[in-house]
DNA sequence: GGCGCTGCTATACGCCCTTATAAGAAGAGC
DNA sequence: GCTCTTCTTATAAGGGCGTATAGCAGCGCC
């Protein structure tokens, strides 16, 4: 049997490689969806054989739910540096919350995409499911915060709170899911518009 | 080489067979996600051998397709059902929507899991994607109707019925993911009362 | 500059999947 | 009651996937 000669490689550390195979995951899963999970496309895909994937991972759930993480984590940071750099006011920070929603980082088709495909994942898998609940409580909480200094400041009130947050991150998530199996139906500043309604639709006492 | 008794079988119209090869096609997705996708167990479910499903669909896209549809169709005759049995008044037939989007029928774990399994395809399968804007379309459509009605009845003003009736059907799909993920976070009522909320926005000009 | 640790490659095994094809039987129509 | 259509079964061919394992080699360390 002629043995072939062995690949050059780099070692790097576990850190390292853990981050360059969840970021090879999302592109593959960006590429084809669903079939994109895969030992071996995520392996060719970061330059790598398969079984390096099973050494830092054991399996692959394991490495699909840290890439979950790594995007979860991408996007709150996102959303999170925005809220910072505003101004130092509730409303200016409400805005500036809506506005990053909506910016290319985030709105972005293929993006998206891929955060649907994980979600479609989240209900058969205890370690997708896991992480989700702690992005989303995150989320949530941000969001949570967000309504009850504005409606400190600005002194109106809102019965729920927690509630209204939760409705405020669906409707981003509907909104971003419709837009990204939709395009057309309508535009990120349509979507900024309705957001700032909906915060309107707080000011003026409809969650009371 | 022994040969297997051939199993007897009924023979069905074309359109019956269809029917119970997509049925089959939910539950696998129900009870395993985006791995019950496959010909051998649609079939193993629905109790007939793999070829049938060549037979009828020609590939397996095609039959999750015509799976979608039959779920989709199914969700909007139960809301249409009880839009039409409410009071013909604006506000009652909006109440009715928004109660049906809650009710046990659709508003249910499993039925919704299959839901967010079907989003995960719709990038990457054209056939999919055909009728989730089909089913899209008419879903907003029938949510403007009732925005435009109430806002007339009414009197208030909404500036984009269509932008409205958008967001509306996002926030559905985004409470709908986000209870099918966190079951804990809100209850059905939580959620009606949550539209009823937004309707309330509407009403007090937070879209004028 | 040699040694050892372990990151990494290469390879194999077995499972499940999709699609294609040949043949048999159910039931309609005459 | 026979024939004909076509629905349905059975089976094969070929590919991808996940996991396991043996051993090579990069790189830090003495």
């Amino acid at each position: 049997m002629i043995q072939k000669p062995r690949a050059s490689y780099r070692r790097e550390t576990a850190e390292d490689r853990r981050r360059q195979l969840g970021e090879a995951a999302l592109r593959c899963i960006q590429r084809n969806g669903h079939a994109g999970v895969s030992v071996r496309q995520i392996a060719a895909e970061a330059g790598v054989t398969q079984g390096l994937i099973t050494h830092h991972f054991g399996e692959v759930n394991e490495l699909v739910a840290y890439a979950f993480e790594l995007m979860a984590a991408d996007i709150q940071s996102g959303i999170a540096a925005a809220i910072a750099e505003a101004d130092d006011t509730p409303a200016a920070r409400m805005d500036a919350c809506i506005e990053a929603s909506f910016s290319p980082d985030i709105f972005d088709q293929s993006t998206l995409g891929v955060w649907i495909v994980f979600w479609g994942l989240v209900l058969h898998s205890p370690k997708m499911s896991a992480a989700q609940q702690r992005d989303n409580g995150l989320y949530v909480s941000r969001m949570e915060k967000l309504i009850s200094d504005l409606a400190e400041a600005e002194g109106f009130r809102v019965a729920s709170p927690r509630l209204a947050a939760i409705q405020f991150a669906a409707m981003f998530d509907g909104l971003w899911l419709n837009w990204c199996l939709n395009p057309t139906s309508f535009s990120p500043e349509d979507g900024i518009a309705l957001c700032r309604n909906w915060v309107e639709g707080l000011r003026r006492g409809a969650y009371a």
